[in-house]
DNA sequence: GGATTTAGATACATGAATGTAGCTAATCGC
DNA sequence: GCGATTAGCTACATTCATGTATCTAAATCC
């Protein structure tokens, strides 16, 4: 009987790996204010005892989760094609908006306690570049040559496409659709630019 | 000793509206995911046997609350001056989301118990006109009199400025001040509309 | 003023999460 | 291989919320 035990005992990186896994599902399932270190336990199965060696309240395990995972892609402008770049940043977010480190960091920003609990240096590598660089990567690089003047480039402008998105994402609860985030794209980002749907100066006629 | 209860005994709807109070305080400090029964009555001073008479559990208090809320104001038009009415339309958005009624929404829409809860007519009754038709009225209002072409009064036009406001209240947690409103009405509502700065057109020059 | 309604004050059994402690045994480093 | 580390297991006292039940007495209705 050397294997009344089911699977191999895990240990260091895997085992906290589990348990990241795990703090993120269950956030996704019961939200942050009810997160708790037996519920986070038993979805790791692993003893509760494990979890107060490491952590000392369920919201610390959440955070460290969200802070080691692997950072989301970036947008990579290529082609002279600003407006399919903004598209696809988009598509990038809500992407990552709809993981469940996404959907985690949702919960988190409503949950008084949790917010609490972040210090500004956490706060600034878990949410930077998240919720709020998609579009100003792209937009940055098509005004640096010259695409369209680069005094429009606000910090209002560049949270345009962010923001609908994420409004949308709170009303309906689901993924806009391809056609949703070009309709962003050209009624309200390209015409901050002064980029209208039929060119520079195309609103006036 | 007639006065042994240090407050008359409350009844009926002061009773009721001590509790709604209770509980939109309660949800503001410990989140939607952490109300309780016990808490709610501990804040509104009331044995929890009074509680379960009327609701079954701490989320029904919570929607019930939002549900008798008073209305907000709703933005009206008057002068012709379309800058400065989405101005004020965003400005009574702003006041109605710091509001207790409009923390306790925050917190709702990201707690999963809380979503699964509301029934469709709920969510009608309780948010229809709240997070997104502010700026919609006042448009709607410009655009009949033929202030800017009505086929730009698309939804996503209509949701820029509660989008900027909320992705503004989300990142940095205290309220625009009116500097930022006007930044999002001139820098991102007005050129949907086609009207830039300089008025129509301006962007070519 | 008498009957009815309903808040207020207990009390209690139950279940869940907490935080700690002690032991066993698997895994790793040398 | 041996010692150090660290999961895994079990137990326990504590605290808190739950849901129900019972009784008292204040407010209201007629």
């Amino acid at each position: 009987m050397s294997d009344h035990s089911a699977r191999a005992r895990r240990r260091g990186e895997e085992l906290i790996r589990a348990i990241h896994d795990a703090v993120l599902e269950e956030v996704v399932e019961v939200g942050a204010g009810r997160l708790t270190m037996d519920g986070i336990a038993r979805r790791a199965a692993t003893p509760r005892t494990t979890l107060y060696r490491r952590w000392s309240d369920p919201i610390e395990v959440l955070l460290d989760a969200l802070y080691h995972q692997h950072p989301v892609e970036e947008p990579t402008p290529g082609a002279d094609d600003l407006r399919g770049d903004l598209i696809r940043a988009l598509r990038l977010m809500v992407e990552w908006a709809l993981s469940p480190a996404g959907r985690a960091v949702a919960t988190i920003l409503t949950d008084p306690k949790s917010v609490a609990l972040m210090s500004e240096a956490l706060f600034e590598r878990v949410f930077a570049n998240r919720g709020g660089t998609f579009t100003r990567t792209v937009l940055q690089h098509y005004a640096d040559r010259g695409r369209f003047p680069v005094e429009l480039l606000t910090p209002v402008v560049a949270d345009i496409g962010e923001a609908l998105v994420t409004k949308r994402l709170i009303d309906t609860g689901t993924a806009p659709s391809d056609e949703d985030l070009s309709a962003i794209v050209d009624q309200a980002i390209l015409p901050a630019i002064g980029l209208g749907p039929g060119g520079p100066g195309a609103a006036r006629a």
